[in-house]
DNA sequence: TTGTATGCGTTATCAT
DNA sequence: ATGATAACGCATACAA
């Protein structure tokens, strides 16, 4: 009958009805009309099997109740989760989630923004890599853990505070000299906040401590801790009794390699994660490790983002951080 | 200047290029046009940062490029690795990925259902639980794992064979007495074929074995396999010398607890998965497993989706499971 | 309170 | 080859 496909438009339903073009939209839209065509427009409606179609209301009122989401990926359970959380937070305020995963290729996180663009969403929640990104004036923005300027809000965990209280916190478990552990990108710098938190705290107590910090934007692999552990621990050495690693999964695969040198965790060597991956899926991995507030995150995310009578918005959001026991520490 | 904010529409770039929208369409369409228009018009373009609206463009085409995916979540690591294969074979063919997470709720699975239709998107993936989901003809669907109807194609892994792959597996590995484990809903019937399989794998073999199936439908939980584990397990006891268990998930847990129970995995007891977790994400759970061919389901089933010069569609696509070593099994 | 007409930004059809 | 115009489906301002 129509078109393409025998899909039912607003004018089928008014015919369909009896009753004008008007009248429908505004039983849809919710807005006062009489009760009477109200039900006879509500019977056409589901007789019809008609839905509206959000893209031509999108085009109407420039707006599309969609926001784009640039992720590195959802395979990493920190990002799996956050994907997750901002569905959900967008959900509840009835918007639709367009998913980008770039695998921190800086030319796919600049293509999903111009797609981001293209599609008219209403706004772009983005966790990117590229230094370069451009970011268009004409949409709101906000980004996770990296800033990109005072006009772009960035949400991110108080990385610095995660970083002292570990110190903190192998500081009270007895630790007297403590490692700092990282791989990662130069460019990322929020878990350098994590190590400068976690110098801060040192200091503050009189420890020693040292760091080990690997780059991967050198070329450097995970693999190139190993020797260095070597180095240090053995089967009745330990040049450090407490480490503190920049996430869970490289201190998940530091206990590993500690445990085949004949290190004991927690009793010969005590070890901090950062993430909480832990307690992301059904999987315990029983770490000990500093939580990000993920839910939190994606939340304030939404919020800022769809949040327009804000004259000014913050430049930089820190949500707090806790340490999680688990089975790399001494119970406390 | 124009109606919100200062968008660049198509008529701005036909401005400032001097030329006509029709030119301006032919352009960004790649249709033959004058070298000279051609010039100007991407000059005028690039000085506006004109991108085209794809909600006008939706509308005029009946075409939006964009497919829905409904998933539970991208929490649990088989989720969130599909999420992203999917993502990665949409962007390939240029399309775009609603995600919608369910939390298995049924009443949301039918919310995103007809949200899916007003976007009018072009397709629909899901990986769905409501057992009275009503599903639109007027739109493509593909379903994962849960086949809806003859009608519907379903793309899934080879339950079965992976079922009687495991046991095939525990018999070359020596066990003679083997356990099925599983837990999950009773509507969820692929799980069950792994059973089947696992079921007719041992009576290809002459071997003897037990169910343990937990219903969460019925409200039991995963704890409820304890009082059962230690009634057949102990210091010197093993009732069971194999088990299957029906995802990797329970297989982890149930080494946990058979190693508090003073059992050997793998001398006393060799355990094999089902999903190939340890293979998702970063992390190495090292446990021998089914391997399910993710990337392979995300791409079949954006294959099956949008392939449209189909006369007829097959109804239940199964795609090869293999085995993969890991730390639960003693080596072959 | 209900109906009518116009425009949102794009594409495709038609003249030119 | 290029330019004008109608139509996509909906919302809204305005007229009835």
């Amino acid at each position: 009958m129509n078109k393409r496909k025998n899909v039912a438009r607003m004018k089928d339903v008014a015919i369909e009805a009896g009753v004008s073009l008007g009248t429908v939209s505004k039983v849809i839209n919710g807005k006062p009309v009489g009760e009477e065509y109200e039900k006879k427009v509500n019977d056409a409606i589901k007789k019809l099997d008609y839905h509206v179609n959000s893209y031509a209301q999108g085009l109407k009122a420039s707006r599309t109740y969609t926001v784009a989401v640039i992720l590195p990926n959802t395979i990493h359970p920190f990002f799996g989760r956050l994907a997750n959380c901002l569905n959900v937070s967008l959900m509840q305020r009835h918007y639709r989630m367009l998913l980008c995963c770039t695998d921190q290729n800086y030319q796919l996180e600049q293509e999903y923004m111009d797609m981001a663009l293209q599609n008219k969403v209403d706004g772009i929640i983005g966790l990117t890599y590229n230094p370069d990104l451009i970011i268009s004036d004409d949409i709101p923005y906000v980004t996770i853990d990296r800033p990109l300027g005072a006009h772009i809000p960035c949400v991110a965990s108080d990385n610095f505070a995660g970083g002292q209280l570990a110190a903190e916190k192998l500081h009270e478990l007895g630790c007297k000299k403590l490692l700092f552990m990282r791989i990662g990108s130069d460019l990322n710098n929020e878990p350098n906040k994590r190590r400068a938190g976690f110098e801060n705290g040192c200091i503050a107590h009189g420890l020693d401590y040292e760091m080990k910090i690997l780059s991967d934007t050198a070329g450097e692999s995970i693999d190139d801790f190993i020797p260095y552990l070597e180095k240090h621990f053995g089967k009745d050495k330990a040049d450090f009794d407490g480490i503190f690693c920049v996430n869970d999964l490289l201190a998940c695969i530091v206990v590993e390699q500690l445990k085949k040198l004949g290190v004991k965790v927690p009793e010969d060597v005590q070890v901090i994660g950062f993430d909480g991956t832990r307690n992301f899926g059904y999987l315990d991995y029983t770490c000990s490790t500093i939580v990000q507030p993920v839910e939190d995150i994606a939340e304030m995310c939404v919020e800022l983002l769809l949040q327009t009578n804000m004259s000014m918005k913050p430049p930089l959001v820190c949500l707090p951080v806790k340490y999680e026991e688990g089975d790399t520490t001494r119970p406390l």
